[in-house]
DNA sequence: CAAGAACATTGATGATTGTCGATATATGAG
DNA sequence: CTCATATATCGACAATCATCAATGTTCTTG
């Protein structure tokens, strides 16, 4: 049984949307797909992301984000935080260290809609 | 011969950059991709767009696209500015009317970076 | 248990942003 | 020239956001 619409995540609502070329957006669609697009739009957001794409195996620990820029560690936690909640990052806990991992299907999927329909 | 990269726009800064997930940005790209999703991570103006691309000719009247939203004239002008401004949108001005089209190729490349190299 | 390391949370602050009403500009009609 | 229509700009205000210092929490190690 599918969850009815108001319970899909952001990211779910992504996967089930045409692309933005195909079909216009309702005003509820929009509304959850927006905050997606609003974790991946902050400069320093974006290059934890690729950051923690570049790392092996998609995953990386936030002490080596952590050295990859000029901020305050809380800072960068937070920006981990708002990625993870958009549904963008998970995040497990080994030891001391969490470490951070990209949601592939997630990305593919924010990309399918805005390039879909070309 | 080629700009140097201070002159580049953002959509151009998309356009050349490897996919996220194979290269990490540097902070000079990320500041420059960041407002191009910016532009797009607003309900607003993820609606505007695909309303855009859904009309004929990818293309759409301001008049139009008023309509489809409960906000003030002054809102949607700003919006379409931002839109237009990010490289997303095409203006022209036809008698009293203007029209916005949507510029493909800004998609595809910003579809590319996000998707790309999965 | 105590100390230190890794990460998260809290609270505060300055900057940015979405929205509106009022007003300006430009075009076409009469 | 005058009036109406379409769109943009301006100025203001409330809400959101990025950042930091301080503090809390959870491990691991001695």
């Amino acid at each position: 049984m599918s969850k009815s619409f108001l319970e899909l995540t952001p990211v779910e609502t992504v996967a089930c949307c045409s692309p933005l070329m195909s079909t216009p957006l309702s005003a509820e669609q929009s509304e959850r797909i927006a905050p997606l697009l609003k974790a991946l739009a902050d400069p320093v957001r974006l290059r934890l992301l690729s950051l923690v794409a570049a790392h092996a195996d998609r995953e990386a620990c936030v002490c080596d984000l952590n050295n990859a820029f000029d901020l305050s560690q809380p800072t960068i936690s937070h920006h981990l935080k708002v990625l993870h909640e958009a549904g963008l990052l998970d995040r497990s806990k080994r030891g001391t260290w969490v470490y951070y991992s990209v949601r592939t299907e997630a990305l593919a999927d924010l990309a399918a809609l805005i390039g879909g329909g070309l």
